[in-house]
DNA sequence: GCACTCCATCTTGCATGCAAGCTTGCACGC
DNA sequence: GCGTGCAAGCTTGCATGCAAGATGGAGTGC
């Protein structure tokens, strides 16, 4: 029933709890944590617990940790079973498709808004999504796919991160979390991503050039062929989930 | 604390929390009691108060209140101010216009994921937004502009809301409630909607056609509009927030 | 009269106590 | 042998107690 689950350590709640001058909240240590350890597999799907263990491992008493996973359970990382415990979740390729859709959504929307702004406001950003793509291309070429995936990752947080919408920074950092696990578990069985610096390219151009349209066109080309490749490969796996 | 000391008595949690068959949770009765309050205004903007007074006024302790506000802020509805309350927040124009850009992303993906399913699947869908423009229509042509923006708002949470993706369906409630007020606010202050009934069909159309990039800019094209004429009209009111 | 300091109070975050409900397992009866 | 019913335990949701920290006011000193 419970996969793994007694003998399997967790730590790394100390440092966080015990900084002084950082003065942070149980409950935000617990969620950080917590959503952390499931994006990385220290807490693998199908893992399941009460609030008390959780709570005892993390050296806290139940409040906090039942917050945490209110957000958790928001977010879609946790579900909590009646009177079972709290279950983590896997993601189908229905839930894939399903974040694809909105990031599609939400980068197109970053995309337009740094076109929006102009020309000198934005510059430094633009520079910023270049050096992450030069990153890639080099990685591309040493063949390093673990270091593409970084310079990737990067660049689509900086483009949400940087378009001067919080919104849609927090709200793209929390559904692209949920991709995270399955992007990278699938590195090695994707076509090389050549075309990627092309497309990433196309993207700062259209922001540079403030032509809204275009960017947003691109930004989501982007997205959509990278779900057009993802979603098939998992639905080939036969992951019912993961 | 004793339940009901205060004379100014809220209700509406009542009903919820003592429905034998619902049995729902005190913390999310409160969340839906104060996003409802929030939302129509009954609790304005700029009220502050503390969980304990929340609490009293909701018959319950501070611990579900206490849940009800960390969503709440999460969400950008309230603010929790270090050691002063709780204080109900207001939108800026710079807030709704990153409202309108996530929105105008959000929809755009639902217009496009509609468009992808094809013909048969969606026709009720079809359908039900095709109806909820005639009624736009209507109300537009008596003249009675609540009920166009009654029927608006049904159409623009039917496209979410029947896209199949359940959570654009979500984050786009979460994201278009904060508008509410805004909308309702500036009925009057704008140009007559008789662009949105054609705006509107232009979706429609490209759902049916089963084209999901005509589906997606339709859909934010509209949205753009909107925002375009929304936004300058805050701006113009000089509204710091609403 | 003004400014600075100190104290008291108020507020939130967390821990713990308590109750209600479900689930599961065992025992008894048919 | 099987089905049903009861009971006990476990789990969560909520109430309350407690402590830490900040703020505001008042008092005193210059």
């Amino acid at each position: 029933m419970k996969p793994g689950s007694k003998d399997q350590k967790i730590e790394g709640v100390r440092g966080a709890d015990e900084s002084p001058a950082g003065a942070e909240a149980r409950a935000d240590a617990a969620y950080r944590f917590l959503r952390n350890a499931i994006l990385t597999n220290e807490i693998p799907v199908g893992f399941q617990a009460t609030e008390v263990e959780i709570a005892a491992r993390l050296g806290m008493s139940r409040t906090p940790v039942h917050e945490a996973m209110a957000r958790l359970q928001e977010e879609g990382f946790v579900q909590i079973l009646p009177r079972r415990g709290i279950l983590v979740k896997g993601l189908s390729p229905a839930d894939l498709l399903e974040i694809y859709d909105i990031l599609i959504g939400l980068e197109g929307a970053a995309a337009e808004r740094l076109a929006l702004e102009g020309g000198d406001a934005i510059s430094e950003v633009v520079q910023e999504l270049e050096n992450l793509t030069e990153r890639m291309e080099l990685a591309l070429d040493a063949g390093d796919m673990d270091a593409w995936a970084d310079a990737d990752e990067a660049f689509h947080d900086a483009l949400v991160a940087r378009c001067g919408n919080g919104r849609i920074r927090r709200l793209a950092g929390t559904v692209s979390g949920q991709s995270h696990r399955a992007r990278r578990l699938t590195l090695n069985m994707r076509p090389p991503p050549a075309q990627s610096v092309i497309e990433h390219r196309q993207i700062i151009h259209a922001i540079e050039a403030a032509d809204p349209i275009a960017a947003g066109s691109a930004a989501r080309a982007h997205r959509r062929r990278a779900r057009d490749q993802l979603v098939p490969i998992l639905r080939r796996l036969n992951f019912s989930s993961l």
